[in-house]
RNA sequence: GCGCCCAUAGCUCAAUGGGAUAGAGCAACUGCCUUCUAAGCAGUAGGUUGUCCGUUCAAGUCGGACUGGGCGUGCCA
């Protein structure tokens, strides 16, 4: 890539010139593309950063380093010095065919890197508990959760994509009663709908299929059994949403598994000898006030039991043994708050926390007719994953969820999202992308035949539209690398938008297929290297890229 | 009260470790299909980036105060 050559050329002829006495690192040299094209294809701002610590104005600095700059002519043609002290670095355009060769030779593998190296990485996200079907809001998290895994392997991590719950707390209890109460409805007696009772249609339909099972001996003892045919229903339910959206995850991990194999209570174990866990008012605490937290916590209550935060703590001390070099989670809003006590659970444990990085997304804000409904699964003032899938498609919805960061508050309308689908910016991509096949296809069948790669003049390609694209393909890798490092899934369907944008401009003006051979084997190449990117990043997104549409 | 997140065009959102003239899509308006897909292209219009201070050569981006909204703040998960 042009920045990891440019950026030691800069970091030595700062050296060399002699400004400073502390040398810059190559990476602490920032380029940027510049907002124009006229000024060139990467911008460093080295001079301006450098003038105040230096007392000198910029535009000597930028001077005194391009005068010691050597470039390579066959990669940088041109270098200049503007506005208040830019060094703008402009592309050679032998440089750029060389890029786009690489592309077609690459193929399906371009954009992927090794910076990963192989490590092992987690991603944990969803991890509802089986108490109801994946609402809208659960969507976004899957969406989110599956492509930055899909980035993270592109990056070169071997990702365990896990889905964490609980089927032993007071929600399934509740869940397991509600079933019982309209079971007893079912058969016609009387019966009390728990207050705090999930009121969903489903739950009907699995009294029903319990009522088929096991008949009409059931009673109140057997609340256990209710309990377990819902959690195998409804967590069929959610696997087959999730397969929907061609999400399909490696591990299912249970809670009561820490206790099972006794995770927990070596957790409480350890955090008590090493002094991090104190009994006050016959409940056991954890010390978090030690780690910079405003207070301590109960980690077992007064009668015995766990909260949350202990098996939380156990379950990422068993992601650490399981050697994961790099542990993402991701959770809502809502989880704001717990994840630093797990955080310094872990340290106090003498482990590394750094390696868990935890992304906080916003709610999806379920608006109705312009009024805000709390979305809840009790009360069933939800719009399921599913329902959203069955009107607007499986390709929209993932892009739709995917065009916004995920700190952006993403207001949500069944109603709007049925009407704007058609307009759909996932569309306009795949459009370019079917349009690109149907111009190979078409050269295919007019009995043009490709020939070898280093046989073709891609000098031919210079026309404004083709330089411009060119830059915008080549620039793919650092893409998918940036948005990977920085776990923003959401700068993929933005640049696929620009890169159809480009094509199409490119399409209306030149033709592929035309009289002369060399620039139409030249443009093919152009054409397969778009085809090539715009697959790959939807394949990153989970997107298909249909060849006719 | 306190903590985290957000506020950018009429609407939904972008803006790559502060960088040069804040960009797309939708909606509105004007053109472009005998030629490789018009689900497309070109163009017009639309903005004091919630308000006020500050830091900086440079602020949508960083800091502070305020306004409005979301989520939390439990020996519930």
């Amino acid at each position: 890539m042009i920045k990891d050559y440019l950026r030691p050329k800069i970091s030595s002829a700062i050296r060399k010139s002699k400004i400073t006495e502390e040398p810059i690192a190559p990476e602490d040299i920032s380029l940027e593309k510049p907002p124009e094209e006229s000024f060139g294809d990467f911008a460093c701002n080295i001079a301006l950063t450098l003038a105040k610590p230096l007392k000198s104005p910029p535009l000597k600095i930028a001077e005194a380093i391009l005068k010691q700059l050597e470039l390579d002519e066959s990669k940088i043609k041109k270098v200049e010095i503007a506005g208040q002290g830019y060094i703008n670095f402009f592309l050679s355009e032998s440089w750029l065919y060389q890029a786009l060769k690489e592309i077609l030779q690459r193929d399906e593998a371009y954009g992927k890197t090794n910076r990963g190296g192989g490590k092992k990485a987690q991603v944990e996200f969803v991890s509802a508990n089986p108490t109801g079907p994946l609402s809208v809001g659960h969507g976004r998290q899957a969406i989110i959760g599956d492509s930055i895994a899909n980035l993270l392997e592109w990056l070169g991590y071997k990702v365990t994509r896990e889905y964490y719950f609980n089927d032993s707390g007071n929600q399934m209890k509740v869940l397991a009663q509600s079933v019982f109460a309209r079971y007893q409805e079912l058969l016609g007696h009387h019966s009390v709908f728990p207050e705090s009772g999930y009121q969903g249609d489903y739950i009907r339909d699995i009294a029903r299929a319990v009522l088929e099972k096991y008949g009409e001996k059931l009673n109140e003892n057997d609340l256990n059994i209710l309990k377990e045919t819902a959690e195998e229903i409804i967590f069929n339910e959610i696997k087959k949403t999730l397969e929907r959206l061609g999400i399909v995850f490696d591990v299912y991990f249970n809670e009561s598994s820490l206790y099972s194999s006794g995770k927990v209570q070596e957790v409480v174990k350890n955090l008590k000898e090493k002094g991090f866990a104190y009994e006050r008012e016959e409940a056991l605490w954890f010390r978090a006030s030690a780690f910079g937290l405003p207070e301590d916590r109960v980690i077992l209550r007064s009668s015995g039991e766990p909260t949350y935060r202990l098996p939380d703590i156990a379950y990422h001390v068993d992601k650490l043994e399981r050697g994961f070099e790099l542990i993402v989670d991701i959770f809502g809003a809502d989880h704001q708050v717990t994840y630093p006590d797990v955080l310094a659970g872990v340290k106090a444990l003498g482990l590394d926390d750094s390696k868990i990085k935890v992304l906080i997304h916003q709610f999806v804000i379920l608006t109705s007719g312009g009024q805000k409904v709390k979305m809840s699964t009790r009360k069933a003032t939800f719009v399921t994953l599913d329902q959203l899938i069955e009107e607007v498609g499986v390709e929209v919805v993932r892009f739709f969820y995917l065009m916004r960061r995920l700190e952006s508050h993403l207001e949500f309308d069944l109603e709007l999202a049925k009407k704007t689908s058609e307009e759909n910016p996932v569309y306009y991509v795949q459009y370019a992308h079917a349009r690109v096949c149907s111009i190979l296809k078409y050269a295919e069948e007019r009995g043009i035949k490709r020939i070898p790669l280093r046989e073709i003049n891609l000098e031919l390609l210079k026309e404004p539209e083709e330089i411009a694209l060119i830059k915008l393909l080549i620039n793919f890798p650092d893409l998918v690398e940036a948005s990977a490092k920085k776990y923003e899934p959401h700068r993929i369907p933005s640049y696929l938008q620009e890169v159809a944008g480009v094509f199409h401009n490119f399409y209306q003006k030149h033709r592929v297929v035309t009289g002369n051979p060399d620039l139409t084997q030249a443009r093919l190449v152009l054409v397969d290297a778009t085809r090539i990117v715009l697959k790959n990043g939807l394949k990153i997104i989970g997107v298909s890229a249909p060849e006719k549409m």
